[in-house]
DNA sequence: GTGGTCTAGACCACT
DNA sequence: GTGGTCTAGACCACG
């Protein structure tokens, strides 16, 4: 299994994701160049289209750019990479409250379950 | 497709983690009949024998158990719900650290995020 | 039919027994592999879903472990298998009592009867 | 499931054992008429032929009696039902030890379990 | 109608 | 080659 696409979700939009995962988190720096189509492609195993429109996804929101016939690169603006970090990490967060709430944990209860659990780790 | 099932988890695991979050969260109530196989099988558009093996595990968790012609019901065993519960939002959390990890924010960062998103709510 | 199935019990279940028997009696033993699914299948002359399920039972009752694409072994736990041993003996003592009682023979005379035959022997 | 009978015996000697335990154990007593072939063999679903053939067996072995336009009957010869009963029961108990044996538990060890098994009771 | 068992046969991932 | 998953479809017992 090369990588494990869900069902629900445009393939695009979840190699976005992973790229995506890398810029913030700093796998990939500012400044790096971003592995060529043909090598994501082949990495991903998907279609080079599919990755292109997810390069331009990143491309839109300003977290790659292209240098025309030398490749894509991460963007060096550390503000824009920084604040779609908090954006990611906000989404996540709400999706954490969402699934908790649909089993029944109260939202009041969330945080200290997570003070608890921090103690252990 | 109804439902969305990941391609990276088999189908049944897929199935009983839902109906063990309706449970769990008391969508099902303790000695509530689930639907019968066949229904389920409909639902979620899944051969009965794949739902069958769902509910099996189920049973094994001790969250259900069947009488025999007359259908599977929710355990009477609060206490087993309550080990489940906690037991599911313990591995809900610990995936959560795991993910913002993943991301690059410090462990003690993430209570206070979760805090302050709490006041947002 | 070269096995000899009883029709009041699964098949599957009388295969997982007879399994269980040569577990605990040593006839494999602890990290012994177990023959192949499809081996196993065509020594009951059942199909291999019906062994894999007898076989998932004994990996639930800890007699087995699985290594995925290498087969199935009998648990290094040699406690596990004792304890196994020691409620199947136990099982089939109760059944023999019962089995006499049924005849009619008194719970009393049983162990004298026994005695005896052992000295025969 | 009117009896379950096993693939390995042939139905006649089954029957033929069934009949016997009902003896040996004192649900039919000496001179209790037996049940009418046609009531056998509605009661095992067997064939009356099946159901003669175990009949006269028994008969053979001195435990019941034909009067001719009358029906079959249990022996009045006691001695001859506890002969039988002994033999059963030594059967049985060989079969005891054998299993014992093929699961690895030493002869001299089964008394000793049982002896401890029959205080629990 | 309910759940349970079983078969036949296909496909997958891993090595 | 290994085990694992899944489907389609049949049959059984119980009520």
């Amino acid at each position: 299994m090369s990588f494990n696409f869900t069902n629900d979700t445009p393939i695009y939009l979840q190699i976005m994701e992973d790229i995506k995962i890398k810029i913030i988190s700093g796998v990939y720096n500012s400044n790096d160049k971003i592995p060529s189509v043909r090598e994501l492609s082949f990495k991903y195993e998907a279609n080079p289209n599919t990755i292109q429109k997810a390069l331009n996804e990143l491309e839109d929101m300003g977290l790659i750019y292209t240098e025309r016939t030398n490749g894509k690169f991460v963007t060096d603006n550390n503000e824009q990479i920084l604040k779609c970090k908090n954006e990611t990490v906000n989404d996540i967060i709400c999706d954490f409250y969402l699934t908790m709430e649909k089993i029944g944990v109260k939202r009041k209860d969330v945080v200290a379950l997570l003070v608890e659990k921090e103690k252990e780790l």
